[in-house]
DNA sequence: AGCACGCCGACT
DNA sequence: GTCGGCGTGCTC
């Protein structure tokens, strides 16, 4: 087994092979599967991912293995199949999906340099290296020294290596041994000399707070002896120095008050039965646990987790990014301690290193993390959770493009654990599974506090319109807000777009700005008085007049949260506020502490977006406004209906979890439609009934599957053609049962100065669909990738622009 | 993705 | 006649 097979680091068709390489006899035994290695390729040298060992091959001219970049495999024989597998179903390469696979921190950072190997005077060199023997290619090339030392190179006086550096930032502390016992110590200080009063120092240190090992730099500090010192300690063999790794923990600096599992419900009993049966018999089997909010969901999660632990086994925990609050996390640190390791996007690129460090090391048993975590690398994988499955922020939109549910699955069988998959909106696909028995259903339909869902009232806002009230917010709902705050009670205002105004308008001509790169209009930001595109990230100053015929009567249209909380101010002076969107939780830290102000009472109002929707639990709120319900109701895409009915039901969980009583207050245009009259009746099962008759009759998934193909490039005719000619093509390769849709302009017709054209297939069974996807991105990625046409292909899509 | 090899225009 | 443009094709 002196070969191995290997995946190169480069993201290209050509590539996307195994290689095979010798290796070499000091390596062999050292070198196995799922470790990264640096290859020579071509004239330069990369890092790969050793997929296999074998003894023979084709090749005759086999190059070796340069060196091993990992003491130990970083993906077991599990995962490089996983990879293999999930490059197969998302069209993309395996290497794209190894990376995606473990912390960025594992990327291969590369380097180019210049070295001397000339012996002789040679001013030219002489001058560009001085004394150095290396240079770094980018120094040259800025110095503009390149043509000369190309000459150099020719001449056989330079040459040109590349290495691999591994990014992986190991954070390494110096630790002293203590390598004798006390009498040693103690006879060692009697035969120094009196004028070596520093060493005696260090070893009274060592009398009076003996220990195994010391840090270096806390003994240096506490003893007040120097560097210099120590070292003359080791040379007497009274130490042994060692580098020891240790971990940034973000949770350093935080007390969990330990919790004991709580009393189920018989209700929550019946629901983790049949987990906790599959876990005893080590079978695979994935659940729908649907239940409503504060139905204690979380309780049956930790739970399943703590029978799994029992076994010896290990778990992952997935949760959407947006509620991976601190809040969520604790209940799990709480109850496992130590066990616990978090991968969310706050941690910087070393502290989710030093998180996977300690899964692969088996000193974390139980990850919580959004959905990357998926593929933590757990050797014995006793239980899978995914709480609030219908979140679309489970499915990855770059490549390689996986939904973390399939992962779930396919790990899982291979594990022969069980899946549970929690919610209290399931994705029609998944309820719709349950239903036709693939998934286990499992209900938990009280809330825990036995109270019923808060209740909800419906605003028409054409109505208040008529009546005279132009606010932004209707009467009910003004009203509501004065009551709790003189009450003292809190409130969450939802809003669904952030930055002031959605968009700028001529009153005299209509002109609208627009972004010159993107098809969109810009956004007013108030605060920092821009014009912004919220796709591209263009931006621009405001306008005093009209650019189109200068007159100076421009209106802002749309609410923005920027807009209502200025609304706010002026109507509620007395009411204190938190707003949370994108725009103030974007530095670190920002998101928990705009929480944790909101949580100790300082404030009276949240006012948010998206990300106060989910998994936040605050006692004091007892009233829920969502100012309009229509602005995801009318996206282009067959899921809007879904994701409102989702999003509503979300919010309005908020309230009245606790010992007061919640109160719900939806403000829209359109009261009629059936996402918002169910949504407010807080019926999952008729919001399904009516929701699959729509799909049914649109030929979308659950009935259908669906893969979309969009092509963009900077020539309007080049990305429509391209667009079509595969459309055609596609056509030949499905079978008369499946649809080919399109081409179609996409929603948003250009992004970036890119236009972009999309077409949609729905299938039932297509056997044959990869391959002829395959074909296509092999056809046009090799002719057209230096045009700057770009082509994805999203199987099973969840973004429809 | 790089980079080398290879075939056509403006210079010592 | 050579230096150098960037168009294909390969990398174990």
């Amino acid at each position: 087994m002196n070969i191995a097979t290997v995946i190169v680091d480069v993201p290209a068709l050509g590539t996307d092979r195994e290689f095979d390489y010798l290796i070499p006899e000091k390596w062999l035994g050292i070198i196995e599967p799922g470790m990264r290695v640096a290859v020579p390729f071509g004239p330069r040298t990369i890092q790969g991912y050793v997929t296999g060992l074998k003894n023979n091959t084709d090749i005759s001219k086999l190059k070796g293995i340069t060196e091993p970049l990992d003491l130990t495999p970083v993906l077991n024989n599990e995962l490089l199949a996983l990879g293999k597998w999930l490059a197969k179903e998302s069209l993309s390469f395996q290497i794209a999906a190894y990376q995606a696979m473990l912390p960025a921190a594992m990327k291969a950072k590369y380097e180019k340099k210049i070295r001397r190997i000339d012996n002789n005077a040679n001013p030219v060199l002489d001058h560009i290296f001085k004394d150095r023997t290396e240079i770094a290619w980018d120094e040259a090339e800025n110095k503009e020294q390149l043509p000369a030392l190309h000459k150099e190179i020719k001449n056989g006086n330079v040459e040109v290596i590349y290495s691999v550096k591994s990014r992986g930032s190991k954070k390494m502390i110096r630790v002293l041994k203590l390598m004798i016992d006390k009498v040693a110590i103690e006879n060692l200080m009697n035969s120094l000399r009196p004028s070596a009063s520093m060493q005696k120092k260090a070893l009274k240190y060592l009398l009076d707070y003996p220990a195994e090992k010391y840090v270096a730099k806390e003994l240096m500090e506490r003893s007040g002896v120097s560097q210099s010192t120590i070292k003359t300690l080791v040379n007497k063999n009274v130490f042994e120095e060692m580098q020891e790794e240790i971990y940034r923990d973000p949770y350093e600096h935080k007390n969990f008050v330990p919790t004991k599992p709580l009393p189920l419900t018989n209700e929550q009993q019946t629901a983790i039965k049949p987990v906790l049966h599959t876990i005893q018999e080590e079978k695979h089997d994935t659940f729908l646990l649907f239940g409503v909010t504060g139905s204690g969901k979380t309780e049956i999660y930790l739970q399943s987790i703590q029978a799994v632990l029992t076994k010896g086994k290990d778990a992952i925990v997935l949760v959407p990014e947006i509620a991976l609050t601190p809040q969520m996390v604790d209940r799990f640190k709480s109850r496992f301690g130590n066990d616990v390791a978090v991968l969310h996007s706050g941690l910087s690129i070393g502290e989710k290193y030093d998180e996977w460090r300690k899964i692969q090391r088996k000193e974390a048993k139980v990850v919580v993390g959004a959905r990357s975590a998926i593929f933590a690398p757990f050797e014995n994988l006793g239980i899978i959770i995914i709480d609030e499955e219908h979140e679309t922020s489970y499915k990855q939109e770059e490549t390689p493009r996986y939904h973390a549910r399939d992962v779930a699955i396919q790990r899982a069988a291979f594990h022969q654990c069980p899946v549970i998959l929690g919610s209290a909106t399931p994705s029609l696909e998944s309820f719709a599974r349950a239903k036709k028995d693939v998934y286990q259903l499992l209900t938990l339909s009280k809330r825990m506090n036995d109270r019923g869902l808060p209740p909800v009232s419906i605003v028409d806002m054409r109505e208040e319109m008529r009546n005279g009230n132009r606010s932004m917010f209707s009467k009910e709902l003004f009203e509501k807000m004065e009551d709790r705050i003189a009450k003292k009670e809190q409130i969450i205002l939802f809003l669904n777009r952030r930055g002031h105004s959605s968009f700028m308008m001529c009153r005299d001509c209509g002109y609208v700005m627009q972004c010159p790169h993107c098809d969109i209009s810009l956004t007013y930001h108030r605060y920092s008085n821009e014009m912004k595109c919220h796709y591209c990230g263009f931006d621009t100053g405001v306008p005093q007049t009209c650019p189109e015929c200068t007159s100076t009567h421009i209106r802002y249209f749309g609410t923005g949260t920027q807009k209502v909380e200025e609304e706010l101010l002026k109507l509620l002076p007395e009411a204190r506020i938190v707003r949370m969107d994108v725009d103030t939780t974007s530095r670190k830290g920002a998101h928990e502490k705009l929480l944790d102000h909101f949580q100790s009472g300082k404030a009276d109002i949240l006012l948010g977006t998206q990300m106060i929707a989910k998994g936040l639990d605050f006692p004091n709120v007892t009233l829920v406004g969502v100012l309009s319900a229509d602005t995801m109701l009318h996206l282009p895409d067959f899921r809007a209906g879904e994701k409102t009915f989702q999003l509503l039901t979300q919010v309005s969980g908020r309230a009245g979890r606790h010992e007061l009583v919640g109160e719900v207050i939806i403000q829209t245009y359109t009261p009629e439609h059936y996402s918002i009259q169910l949504a407010g009746l807080q019926d999952y099962e008729r919001f399904y009934q009516q929701e699959m008759v729509m799909r049914k009759v649109g030929s979308y998934p659950p009935f259908y599957y669906l893969v979309m193909i969009t092509v963009s490039h900077e020539d309007l005719m080049k990305a429509f053609g391209t667009t079509d000619k595969i459309a055609k093509y596609m056509g030949t390769k499905i079978s008369s049962e499946a649809m080919m849709l399109g081409p179609v302009a996409s929603s948003i017709p250009r992004i970036n100065d890119r236009y972009r054209y999309q077409c949609l297939i729905k299938y039932k069974h297509e056997p044959e669909l990869n391959t002829a996807l395959k074909k296509v991105l092999e056809h046009y990625q090799k002719q057209y990738i230096k045009e700057g046409l770009t082509i994805s292909i999203d199987v099973n899509p969840y973004m429809m622009m």
